[in-house]
DNA sequence: CAAATAATCAAGTAATCAATTGAGTATGGA
DNA sequence: TCCATACTCAATTGATTACTTGATTATTTG
């Protein structure tokens, strides 16, 4: 198990997979890695069992194996990020600051989102949208954001959320409506985040 | 971080250096590997900052970086066990049933053997009961246990731990106080997993 | 039944890694 | 000052791993 962590390719291949099951080619296609390769990685992970298959005719599904994988993966994030400061210092130096939406707990958020005086958008790809998202979450991919902007309220605090801490989706998507006039903010959690906390997400089959 | 933790024998040294800070020697020593074997280990370890030197004099005490990275190991030792099914049938092939103090939680525990009703034994090298010890726990290691089990009250219950789950010391010292005519169980946790809890331990300098 | 698609398998190569060996460095004591 | 100790470094080896290539399997579609 230590070892199926030991590659940058798998580890991404799980955080890929922590957002929604995927098939094969469309994760090599994702990571930039040939078919083979990837089917090679992937059946790593599935041996070391921190992933599970699901076919369906000529198709593999590949998903992680259970919340616990996730949580695994989380704790490594947090211990790289608090031991090793140049994770943080590099994503200062891609992104700038970070425009954070804080002071308010993530449930305090969602009253508000359901209250009608906050929108909450989640601009991940929209298939990771329909595989579970925070209650009252709007998509909003990010690629089509552009197009669809102009239905989000105008006089309405815009908080957007992607991945996780590491995505900056949602960065980009701060920066864009910003520019727009919009009154925009991220938080940092996703909703493997939330989900690992015991709160529930919505649109989530299992 | 990944790659740090792909290797056997780095893992066996995490989990030494959980218990207390030892110098590269005294790690080769235990583990069987030769002392430059050692060192390049722990400097793969220390490169990725899951564990800290301290030199004094001609010595390296190598230790973890801090709790979080216990809590890192506990988290894979956690998956592993749950998705890994051998884990468990291996541990009991080698042991047998294991003996354990069930139905009370830690805390009610440490009550009863500050209440005296109850003895509780930390059956780990010396050395590591030093480094810091359940509250109220006596040292009792497993190797002086057939000089000094007569200092145990006999009609008192004896309670064991040792480094945690997957060390065997308890159990061994609960199977020699049963051939003595003792009631005895032991507890799966160490005590860095009640540090972990965010519960104090005794005799822990830091 | 043939063709197309998605994935896996098998073989080969280049790169990486673990462990050994022998030398080298720093510290403390005789 | 010299020696012993505790550790580190550098070079080498043998083994393992990542990735590529080309073939193969399994399934669906025409």
């Amino acid at each position: 198990m230590g070892q199926a962590l030991s590659s940058a390719k798998r580890l991404e291949l799980l955080d890929l997979l922590a957002q929604r099951e995927r098939g094969v080619e469309d994760l090599a296609r994702e990571l930039g890695l040939s078919i083979a390769n990837t089917s090679q990685h992937l059946q790593v992970l599935k041996q070391s069992r921190l992933v599970e298959v699901r076919r369906q005719g000529t198709y593999a599904f590949y998903r992680l194996a259970d919340l616990e994988v996730y949580r695994l993966l989380s704790t490594l994030h947090g211990v790289a990020r608090e031991r090793l400061a140049e994770i943080d210092s590099v994503l200062v130096r891609h992104l700038g600051i970070r425009e954070l939406f804080e002071g308010i707990s993530t449930t305090e958020l969602l009253k508000r989102v359901k209250a009608g005086k906050l929108t909450l958008i989640d601009v991940r790809p929209l298939e990771e949208f329909q595989a579970g998202h925070l209650p009252g979450a709007m998509a909003m991919p990010l690629d089509q954001l552009k197009d669809r902007f102009n239905t989000l309220p105008k006089n309405r605090e815009v908080v957007a959320y992607c991945r996780g801490r590491y995505c900056m989706f949602a960065d980009e998507a701060v920066r864009l409506l910003r520019s727009w006039g919009y009154k925009a903010w991220r938080i940092e959690e996703g909703p493997m985040d939330w989900k690992l906390k015991g709160l529930p997400l919505e649109g989530a089959v299992a």
